[in-house]
DNA sequence: CAAACACTAGACCAAATGGTCTAATGGGGG
DNA sequence: CCCCCATTAGACCATTTGGTCTAGTGTTTG
């Protein structure tokens, strides 16, 4: 691949990326990608073989990269789990309120809209999952978790949940309640 | 509105939740809600001309008022919050296991695919929210837990992530899991 | 019993969907 | 330096999308 080629290949991830994020999966038409990104069709069906779906893997893999530094980031610092629940709702509920409660958790979305039949999406979003939740164990068990692994599921799934909610109710304040609520379940450990 | 004219709006809301709740809202085509429900397109335009944004509002207010009553049933027996809780979680994995993990979160799912633009039905599934929410800290309350609405918002919020995760891994272990933890919460209140 | 209107029926429409295919182009390795 | 192949470019395709509209049909009410 010359060098242009991944360029071009990064552009189209990108653009699904952010449109995906926005308007979801299905709402999300190739053609909307491509003049998002600014490659013709041709390009794209170059990269991608496969069509939607496999550019659809393709960001999947690059979400769930982009998760695990940030996570992996967290827990070098040995922060206490408490501390570190907290701050990832507090980080989200900023991050929504900064874009008008536009945006979405990619792998959430993409694990409802994606059909069962759809296998090859399908497990890497699962993949994706279980990634997110080791690297946040981790994490956690490094700040005095116990049973991190359970915390750091119930944590992920309770975040995903907050996001659909913020969304709809164009509000934050599900992600403050219940970010306190489980940063309490860490303290009390 | 006729007898008959009654069954087949109640037919298409039926269709849509259920088409909804396997593939998604843009996923679902005006078409195979039609075909699924046995009606020609003359009716659904009749009954709905407001197309398929007024249909997906009724399907919202179908489901809201199907959640409301399964609170209220469960606030009736005094059931200790935790008790609850975890009955939710469990309640909630043995039907995604007998349905072999296709359905969704149908509130959680449509916050997530309807566009900001698409006021009125962004709004219903906004009252929706709120109306589940409320239904169940007042279950809760009863059953004795401190700070119902956060722990009822905290709950919902779980789940629906749960859900999404448990459909990508085809496993409800996530939900096992996310139950236990905040029965737990409630049990230290 | 009849006329009115709620309802059904489906042909039809423009626009958009995901995908294929043929040509042309141009950057990099021999 | 030149040729080859990775890449770009976009016309084209069948299918499906959500929606409109004109006719009929049948139930109900005066």
């Amino acid at each position: 691949m010359t060098r242009q080629g991944t360029e071009t290949r990064n552009r189209l991830i990108r653009a699904a990326v952010t449109l995906y994020q926005t308007q979801g999966y299905h709402a999300t038409g190739v053609s909307a990608v491509l003049s998002n990104a600014g490659v013709p069709k041709g390009s794209m069906y170059h990269h991608f073989p496969g069509g939607k779906q496999e550019l659809t893997v393709a960001a999947v893999d690059w979400i769930a990269e982009e998760m695990a530094t940030r996570f992996a980031r967290a827990a070098e610092g040995k922060v206490p789990a408490e501390k570190q629940i907290h701050r990832l709702f507090t980080d989200t509920a900023a991050w929504l309120e900064g874009n008008g409660f536009t945006q979405n958790a990619l792998i959430s979305l993409l694990a409802q809209e994606v059909e069962a039949k759809e296998t090859a999406l399908r497990t890497r979003i699962a993949q994706a999952y279980r990634d997110a939740t080791t690297q946040l164990a981790t994490s956690l068990e490094a700040g005095g978790a116990t049973r991190p692994e359970d915390l750091a599921t119930t944590v992920l799934a309770t975040l995903d949940g907050c996001i659909a909610r913020a969304r709809a109710q164009r509000s934050a304040v599900g992600l403050h309640r219940a970010g306190d609520m489980l940063a309490a379940i860490a303290r009390q450990d």
